[in-house]
DNA sequence: GTCTATACACAGATAGAC
DNA sequence: GTCTATCTGTGTATAGAC
């Protein structure tokens, strides 16, 4: 009834609108859930939708999984790359990416237990993306490692070791929620908690950053 | 026919037995699937018996879960309590930690991603588990840390957070196995990739071990 | 105790009114 | 394009033969 004679504005706006609406609940439910776990109907009622129209707009229930799954790796890919650089030292650059993940972790758990899921699964639908893009992130970065080693500003480590253990430390706090908090006596981490992991992994991570003191 | 009059050896042994491999088999299931994603059908496939068999022993997929569950969490704190221990320096608690974990971690990776799964769906079934018995063992070892800090053997870091770091990255090499695999150009990780990993932590680990050089 | 056959509920998908 | 009503396959659980 309401359709018609609006603001042109309007046009187009209310189906990306509910796309984007969907995609964040089905993020939700299945990063809770996964794949197989997740249903359909639980996604409709979190973004108060008839479930046939999330049907119609992604096609079933796998094509609206892959869809989400699409968004984040586009996601973890613009945030991840612009600490790790040669023009930064060391420290500043991790703890820059550091403090970038676990923001991260913080501000959209959800995103990062999704990943988490796909991985448990298997990893079938990023098997492609774990292969070709994140290896080559990988190659790319330990360039920079390199870079700095020969600098005499990174202490020699293993460069994919090392970032499997920034990238586990970090979601952790977001996949392990639960676990953490409730060892802090907590229902769901605060912000001190995040700063907290942040000091605490930026005091191992000093270690290899070498301090350039009196080099001659 | 060929139960009565065997040797006593014998008796409910295949009770046992059985109960035994539908858990094995559903820590599986479990742990790619989580509880809503897993079909009793594919346990009962893996471990070969009937599906009915496996319902009349645990009652209900929930009851074969939960008993998944508690399995995990003994075998969580047998594992873990021997190592860090005022006796030991923490250089050699530590490592012995690390690599106790990371055993498990390569060993038994089923069971670090169920309870994975178990904490992503909000860790329902483990909560007084969290709550009591781990965040116990949490402040027990937050004393063995003071104590060495009190040696001049440990510097100061946060206990909760260092541990969560401890978990969190060597549960990783099970959780994210499929990840960190595509990474290295593998199909599964190997013997090497799991000791590098001990190796590039203990480098991080070391740093906070004081080497006591001359202290007077 | 063990297993086959089946009841019942539920979830993904679709047909068709609006 | 949107949503209600429904079809159909699948999965948990159980009844009952052996």
């Amino acid at each position: 009834m309401t359709k018609k004679n609006n603001r042109s504005a309007d046009i187009g706006v209310p189906r990306r609108n509910n796309t984007q609406r969907i995609l964040n609940a089905a993020e939700k439910i299945f990063a809770a859930y996964g794949l197989a776990g997740a249903r359909v109907d639980d996604i409709a009622q979190l973004c108060d939708l008839p479930k046939a129209n999330i049907l119609y707009y992604f096609g079933s229930k796998e094509g609206l999984y892959r869809a989400t799954l699409e968004r984040l790796l586009a996601v973890w890919l613009a945030d991840a790359d612009q600490w790790i650089v040669a023009e930064h030292s060391p420290r500043v650059g991790l703890e820059g990416y550091i403090r970038a993940k676990m923001l991260f972790s913080r501000r959209k758990p959800a995103t990062s237990r999704l990943f988490m899921h796909e991985l448990l699964a298997g990893g079938d639908c990023v098997r492609e993306f774990l292969h070709t893009t994140l290896r080559d992130f990988v190659l790319n970065k330990a360039k920079v490692f390199a870079h700095w080693q020969e600098q005499g500003l990174f202490a020699p480590i293993d460069p994919a070791h090392f970032l499997f253990l920034l990238w586990s430390t970090t979601q952790a706090y977001a996949d392990m929620q639960v676990q953490f908090a409730a060892v802090l006596g907590r229902k769901n981490l605060i912000a001190e908690d995040f700063e907290k992991g942040v000091e605490t992994l930026m005091q191992l991570v000093d270690s290899v950053c070498v301090q350039k003191v009196n080099a001659d």
